[in-house]
Order: structure tokens, then sequence, then C-alpha cells
RNA sequence: GGGCGCGUAGCUCAGUUGGUUAGAGCGCCUGCUUCACACGCAGGAGGUCACAGGUUCGAGUCCUGUCGCGCCCACCA
């Protein structure tokens, strides 16, 4: 009898479904699988019973390690079917090194994203008429933080149903306490070493963000422009001097025109003195190199405070710098009669008005590549305004040392040359933003003395003055900063604590390649300049998750795949493994819904297997069973074989899961768990639970193999091998010394050497036979149902009764066995019935594919045979490979003989 | 202007250090409601591996070039 046990989860569930799992008969499946009974409850239980704690105090010098810090998403994100993906990768990862016995830790966490976050607030607030300089600094602050609490849950509550194993007791957030002091220590730092400074330079401003921006968070799109061509009165001359440019507004801030040194055309000019048309300012004109004599009209306009190029040139040749646009994109003062205009509609009014004059003499169409916002898509304003930068070139020198010596390794590696490619061109990143949300940055400016201090805690009076009038720096730091401190912020840095001693530098990280140089590349610069270490041991570069057609999904294109909606649709196993079968090698997957369908195929196969194996264990009254080892327990032949195939397939999967293939190794335990174990393996032994004998040794094998398979599988599937694995340990007895979930049990390792003998190649020939026998009915269309005699002439090997038995049942056939002894194997197989000596009994169609497959054949006979007489390649191919093909040649001959006899047969 | 990647069955893609009739999923065709599963079972069709050269006993795999597609970086007005 079997056991029966009642075991009952919580039945709350985090999204608000209610599931009751109350298994007092857990051997009885239902005949579907249906993952919405079981996976709230597993998600749930796996939190409340807390295994997924990363538990430091375990650490000891002989316990491996294994930590990976979740890429935090936004706070202010919800799922998509991108983080399901990175998320499923993460998970086979870490579940896999948790049940290697590995001490575990996956951190999880949101990110503050302080542009996103505080413009969803401020369309909150304009929904209610309120903006936020009306509610007044840290009164919006408040408000964010209201938010925040009330809605920066969501992104984490829908992680928890991909069954992330993550540890939620180390939930951090970058605006946490301890995570925000370690920005402002990592603030000090940098800027005590002299890595940080401020000053006035040309950045990216963009209007309707009311902030600067990195380089990186602009977007370059090339648009169709003009370049107009302007000519400059050269003063006290009826001359002119032509400029070519795209952006005439800007003329207004001219304050010189440029020409090459060398260039003849304007030699005469230089020093000369031109009148800015339309304000009649009076500018020089000056010689620099930068200019390319062959563009254009080889003379260059110059507004330092517009252009970055100019911006230089004006430092070089100590020109005024005039803003002509303000940070609200609108024209200034400065602008003359074009002031308070919109930057793109004085624009306009200025070509006109230089049209009018004559003085606008060419317009050509012209691409010109527009910066814009990352984020608003607005062109952005390069304007001059006083910022702070980090200095990046001595950091990404050490970074680049790290990635070159091998402390830190790309997956795949290829990646690696376009880290370099932007490590070695890096320019300095620009920090500060003009936002609310934010690590405000740590400074204080005097208002006595104007000294700027930077410190840990806000001084009491300034150092230079003992002024008490101290100001602190309104600005907050770029929502990468606190980002790129992520993996030992988390642990406590910069206090030496446990955590950090145990698990930094991580393992592993995974993300997208979107976030190479916004994340990745800033970690590990500042974790080398911060902890002395990298953070991370290996990078493992995904792709990204896109449409059917391969277009990106967006909201704007509509073609969004919720993963919140498929998970409820398909199951979160179903997804997890569709994506991880998709997921090669860092390349991009065009995901169509029918993967989830076919995951949900296997799910339901694997569980309508349980469902036989769990009935028949009934049937036969099996109660008590203890996992058992490597080696087969029955003498079997299909025992033999099953595990034969269970060491390959689990030597490949910690094989592929050890170098980040996760679709080989899904694919490898779908194969072995359908195709081997499903097809062949459990259609056997049906035969073998019928006939009731020597069927303990049976039934250990199968649950060795089907316990096995489950904890293979678990990485991959968490839910149904939970389900499954529970229920047959709950079933059965002996259970007390079980692990209390799957995830916790040992992930199968490769084995001792199975099989000293040759019979797992006879299962190969047995295999042959069904398949043979199968072909042969269907090319005589013999009724599916009908069981036919047939002589099975075997030579070298005889088939026991228990094994011709399986071929009969799995081929439908009566055999009678013919044996002859010899060295080499062979067999032949006749079936006996009137349709197989009737004339024409084999279908046209049948006939055709024979002698088709017979070309083939004789094909690739004469291509052996041309090889094995060709002394060059028999002296120079190795052994290995002409005893394949010998062995292959065999197989050729034999199965054109076999065609030729059917074909004969037929006639 | 630099750099990277891709082009294999109708579609989406695998294909380990080069080994000889090239694989999977989905789709398609034929048959089957067989007492685990029609989210299934059995059988089958379908590819001169973009093209052209080269290296090699042997190339989907390595090299060169061509064509097509995609991506990243870049301050030429």
């Amino acid at each position: 009898m079997l056991r029966q046990e009642t075991y009952r989860g919580s039945t709350a569930f985090l999204a608000g479904a209610v599931s009751d799992v109350t298994l007092k008969f857990p051997m009885q499946l239902e005949k579907v699988y249906e993952p919405q009974r079981f996976e709230p409850h597993w998600a749930q239980w796996w939190i409340e019973s807390s295994i997924y704690h990363g538990n430091a105090s375990a650490a000891g010098a002989e316990k491996r390690v294994f930590s990976i810090v979740i890429p935090p998403p936004n706070v202010t994100g919800s799922l998509h079917i991108g983080h399901l993906f990175e998320h499923t990768m993460m998970d086979a990862a870490v579940r896999w090194h948790r049940m290697k016995g590995e001490l575990t830790l996956w951190l999880p966490g949101t990110d503050h994203a302080g542009i996103a976050t505080q413009m969803v607030v401020e369309r909150q607030l304009a929904a209610a008429g309120i903006t936020r300089q009306q509610l007044g600094r840290s009164e919006f602050e408040r408000r964010v933080w209201q938010w925040k609490e009330e809605y920066g849950g969501r992104i984490n509550t829908q992680i928890r149903r991909e069954g992330a194993s993550v540890d939620w007791s180390r939930e951090r957030f970058t605006m946490d306490p301890g995570l925000s002091r370690a920005v402002r220590e990592a603030f000090v730092r940098l800027w005590d070493k002299g890595l940080i400074y401020r000053g006035e330079y040309m950045v990216n401003w963009c209007p309707q963000c009311q902030t600067a921006i990195s380089d990186l968070e602009t977007i370059h799109e090339a648009t169709e422009g003009h370049l107009w061509h302007v000519r400059y009165p050269i003063t006290g001359t009826s001359q002119f001097i032509t400029v070519a440019t795209t952006r005439p507004e800007t003329m207004l801030g001219d304050t010189a025109i440029a020409v090459h040194p060398d260039d003849a055309r304007y030699r005469h000019l230089h020093g000369k003195s031109i009148t800015l048309p339309l304000l009649g300012r009076e500018i020089p004109v000056i010689a620099d190199s930068i200019v390319d004599p062959t563009f254009g009209t080889g003379a260059v306009k110059v507004t330092p405070a517009h252009d970055p190029n100019d911006f230089e040139l004006g430092k070089r040749h100590n020109l005024p710098f005039i803003k002509v646009i303000g940070e609200d994109g609108r024209m200034t003062a400065a602008a003359g009669p074009y002031a308070a205009l919109d930057r793109f509609e004085a624009r306009k009014r200025i070509i006109a008005a230089l049209e009018e004059s004559g003085e606008l003499v060419k317009t050509e169409p012209y691409t010109v590549s527009l910066s814009k916002c990352d984020r608003s898509k607005t062109i952005i304003e390069p304007l001059v305004s006083t910022q702070w930068f980090m200095r990046m070139k001595p950091l990404a020198a050490k970074a680049m040392d790290a990635v070159r010596s091998g402390r830190i390794r790309f997956v795949p590696n290829d990646r690696e040359a376009l880290f370099f490619q932007w490590m070695e061109n890096i320019r300095d990143w620009c920090i500060s933003r003009q936002l609310w949300w934010g690590h405000r940055i740590p400074a204080w400016h005097c208002k006595n003395c104007s000294r700027t201090t930077v410190a840990r805690k806000a001084p009491a009076t300034c150092p230079n003055c003992h002024s008490t009038e101290l100001e602190q720096e309104s600005d907050v730091l770029d929502t990468w900063f606190s980002s790129g401190l992520w993996p030992f912020s988390t642990l406590g840095w910069p206090d030496d604590t446990l955590d950090l001693r145990t698990f930094y530098p991580t393992s592993l990280l995974i993300t997208g390649f979107d976030i190479l140089f916004f994340w990745l590349s800033r970690m590990i610069m500042l974790g080398i300049e911060m902890t002395g270490d990298v953070p991370f041991r290996e990078v493992h570069i995904h792709g990204l998750v896109r449409d059917a057609d391969k277009q990106k999904m967006s909201k704007t294109r509509g073609n969004v795949i919720d993963p919140l909606i498929i998970m409820d649709r398909y199951g979160t196993d179903a997804c997890r493994i569709a994506l991880l079968l998709s997921a090669a090698a860092g390349s991009d997957i065009a995901l169509k819904e029918d993967r989830m369908e076919s995951g949900r195929a296997f799910a339901n196969k694997l569980w309508n297997a349980s469902r036989l194996i769990f009935m028949n264990m009934e049937r036969s009254g099996i109660a008590a069973w203890a996992p058992g080892n490597s080696q087969a327990p029955s003498d079997s032949l299909e025992d033999i074989w099953i595990f034969d195939r269970l060491a390959r397939a689990t030597s490949t999967v910690n094989r592929a899961l050890g170098i980040h293939r996760y679709h080989e190794a899904a694919q490898v335990l779908w194969d072995f768990i359908w195709h081997d174990f499903c097809d062949w393996y459990l259609e056997i032994k049906k035969l073998r639970f019928r006939e009731n004998s020597g069927l303990d040794a049976h039934w250990q094998a199968t649950l060795t193999v089907y316990e096995k398979a489950l904890r293979l599988l678990h990485p991959f599937m968490p839910f149904v091998t939970e389900e499954l694995w529970q229920r047959l340990i709950h079933g059965t007895t002996a259970n007390d010394s079980q692990p209390k979930s799957i995830s916790l049990a040992a992930y199968p390792s490769v084995p001792e050497p199975h099989d000293p003998t040759d019979r797992v190649n006879h299962f190969a020939v047995l295999q042959k036979i069904v398949t043979d026998a199968r072909e042969l009915r269907a090319d005589h269309k013999l009724d599916p149902k009908l069981v036919v005699n047939a002589t099975l002439k075997t030579i070298g090997l005889a088939f026991a009764d228990d094994e011709l038995a399986a071929i009969g049942a799995l081929a439908k056939l009566r055999i009678e066995q013919l044996h002859e002894k010899s060295d080499a194997v062979e067999f032949s197989l006749q079936i006996h019935t009137p349709q197989f000596s009737q004339n024409g009994a084999l279908s046209t169609e049948a006939r055709e594919r024979l002698k088709k497959d017979n070309a083939g054949l004789e094909r690739a006979i004469a291509n052996s045979e041309r090889q094995l007489n060709d002394p060059i390649f028999l002296s120079k191919a190795p052994s290995k490979v002409i005893d394949s093909i010998r062995e292959k040649l065999a197989g050729y001959r034999a199965q054109l003989e076999k065609n030729r006899r059917q074909l004969a047969d037929g006639e």
C-alpha cells in the first residue's frame, strides 16, 4: 500500500490568487498538467521556508561559494519578458550551484532610477495640477518615497512568480541607508584621489528633462536636414566669406570664423574682422588646423557656447562665450530680436531673414546626426554648465587589465572586443544631474568664501573660513553611480562585513549587452577602485528577447509579450524551458508563443510519465523506495541502457551549465526525458510492470532514473519538479532522510564508469529492429493494431526472452528468433503476413523512398570505399576516424541490402 | 569613419578542437482516440549549409574576396 500522507501549504499567494494544495493522495495525479494548481503554492513555500537564504556563517575553507547579484530592475518597472529570460538563466545557474552543495547567494533588489522615477511622480502630480517646484524639494522627495513604498514593490512581487530562488532577506534598494552611505564613501574617496572634479564644461543638456545627461544617455539618429551656406561680410570691404552650417540659429552666438591656417583661399583674411549678419557684431577670423579645408567652404562659424568643437576652439583662442540658447530650449536675451523664441522657431525666422537679406546663398540637403535624449527623445542642446565629472582613463586602465589578465572572463568572449573598444576611447563621465530624486552629492558650498567642501557628513563650519553658512550641493548623482557599486554596496561595504568577506567578489554576472557600458564596465572600474578586487569573476552577456519578427518589443509597436500573461497561460516552467531552449550564446531570440506551447507540452509529458509511474507503483504494490546509486540495479537491457543514457545526459548537462550553455543543457534533458525515458524506456517498463516478474529490481531502476531526472531538470523547471518530487517522497516511505525540497537535494554528478559490457549497444540493435519493423508495417499499410508473426534472424547476438518480448510489444510482433553464432553482429527480420507476399503490397511512395534512399546509400558507400582505399587518407587520418568509417560502411551496406530485399519482396 | 555579428529544412534556430547520408522545435503529409499523455503515438516529405576562390586526405566548421541583413561606437561644421 502507498503511504498516504497529507501536507498542506499556505493558501495565500502573493499576487492574490488563492491556491489550496492538499495532497491527500500524493501519488494520484490529475490527468492533465495544470501548473496553476501548484506553482503559486511552491513559490510561496520556498519563500516561507527560507531555504534560499545565503548563510554566510556556514562558509568554511572547504566550502565553495557561489554568489550572484540581480541586475536591479528600476523601481518604477514592471516585469517584462527580458527579465524572465535573464532571471531564468540566473536561477538555473544558482539552483545548479546550490544543488551541488555550494554556499549560494542570489541577492535581489531594485534601483531608484533617478529620472524615470522622478518623471513618474511628476506626472502623478501634474494630474493633480501640482508641480514639484510648488511642493519644494523636501516635500517632493517625501512624495517620491511615498510612491516607492506604495508601488515600488510591484516588480519584486512579479519576480516571485518566476520561481527565482533569491534571498529575500537580503533585498536591497539603491537608496537604502547602507547603500547611500556607500555612495558617499565612494564619492569622497574618488574626490580625495582627484578622480572626481567639478568644472564648467560643455555637456549634453536635455531641455525636456531639465538636466545634464551623460554621453551614453544620448542616442544618435541620422536625420534628413540641410546645410545652409551663409555669407558673412568682411568688415570694411564689399567682400564676403561664406560658411556652411546645420544650425543657423547658433550664429547669434558666433564669436569667430575659423579657417585652416594653410588654406590659401583665406590666408589674407587671418586676423581680419567680420560683421555678423543680423546682429552686426564684429568677430575675428582665426586660423586653426582643426578646420577641414575640403569640407563645405573651408570656413567655419564658431559658436563656443553651443557646439562641442567650437567650445574647444573658443578656449584655445580665448573667444567670448555667448549663450544664446537657455536651459529651457528657448533663445536668451543675448539673441536680441529672437529672444524668448523656441530654438527651432528661431531657426526658421533666421533662415527667412537671411534669405531676405540675400545672405543665405545656398541650401543643400544634408544628413545630420542628431543627438537625442535617450529617455525623452528630445533633441539635446549642448550647453556649458558647471557639473561634476569622473576621470575615467585611470579607472579604465585597471578595468581593462582585469579583463586582459583573465580575472574577469566574458561569455561569449567576443564581447570583450566591444568592451575594450569602449574602454580605450572612454571619456570623462558627467555624474551630476539637476534632479531632486537621487543621491545628493556630498559637497557643501560656503556662502561666505565660496569654497566647496566634499565630506562624508555635513560639515558644521567651512574648513576654509569657518563660516557656518554652508549649503549642500543641489545636484544629485547619475543613477548609474550607485548601480556601479551594487555588487559590494549590497554586501555591506564599506564595512568589512561577513557577507562581504564571504560573497565578494561575486561569482557571476548575467546581463544584457545593452547595459554593457552603462553598468557593467562601471561596476568593474568602481569595484576595482573601491575594493581592490574585481566585482565578479565571470560575465555572461545575453541577447535581447525580440518578437516573432525579430523586432524589438516596445509598447509603441504593440508587440510586447507580457510574461505575467504567458506565465498564467502556459505555466512558469513552460515559459522558462522555452526561453532557455532559445538561449544560445548571447544571441538575440525571436520569441513566438508556440515555443511556450511546446514547453507546456514537455511539462505535460513529464507529468504524464509520472502519472504512469505512480499508477503502476500503486498497482504493483510498491511502497518503500530509497533513491539508488548510479549503477543499474537490474540486469535488464533497458535498465543498463537507460543508466548509460542518464550518465551521458548528466555529464553533458553539468558541462554545459559550467560554460553557460543553457540551451544545450535544456535540450539534452528534453531529449533524454522525452525520447529516451518516455519513448523507449517507459514503453518497455509498461510491459515489465504487467508481467510482474522481478518487479523490485525493475522498480528500483525506474524510480532511481526518474528521481534523478527530476533533480537534473529542477534548475530549469523548478515548479513541476518540486511538485512531482514532493509527491514521490511523500507518497513513498523512507523520506525522513530526504531534504525538505528538491532544490536542496544533490545535483546528479557524473557517475562512475557504467556498463562494463557491450550491452548498451545491444539495446541500439533492439531499437533498430523495432524501427525497421515499424517502417515495414507502415510501408505495407498494416493495421496498426494487428499483431503479426515474424522471424528474427540474429547473428552474433541472441536476445533473451524478455528482450524479444519488448521488441514484440513495441513493434506488435510475435517473434521467433533464429540465432547463429558469429563475431560480427547482424540481424534480419521477416514478417509473415499475406500482405507481404502479395504483389505490389509495398506502396508506391515507399518504393520511391527506398529507391532514393538506395541511391544515397550507394553514393555514401562509394565515398567510404574510396577513402578506405586511399593510402594518403589511411596514413593521415586518425585511426578513430578510419574505424568509424569502416563501421559506417558496414551500416550502409546492411541498410542497402535490407532495402533491396524489401523492394524485391514487394515485387 | 571605425568595430562586431549574422546568412544552415517553409519559419525560428542548434551544430563542441575540421572527420564525410547535416540536426531540433514549430509547421506540413499519412495512419492511429493503444488501459500515462491527441499538450499524444507511429511513419514520412523537406537542405548543392548566401556566392566565388583557397588551405586540407577531408570544409557547414579554417583563410580571402563578393553580395545581402543587423547591431555598436564616433564632435567633421
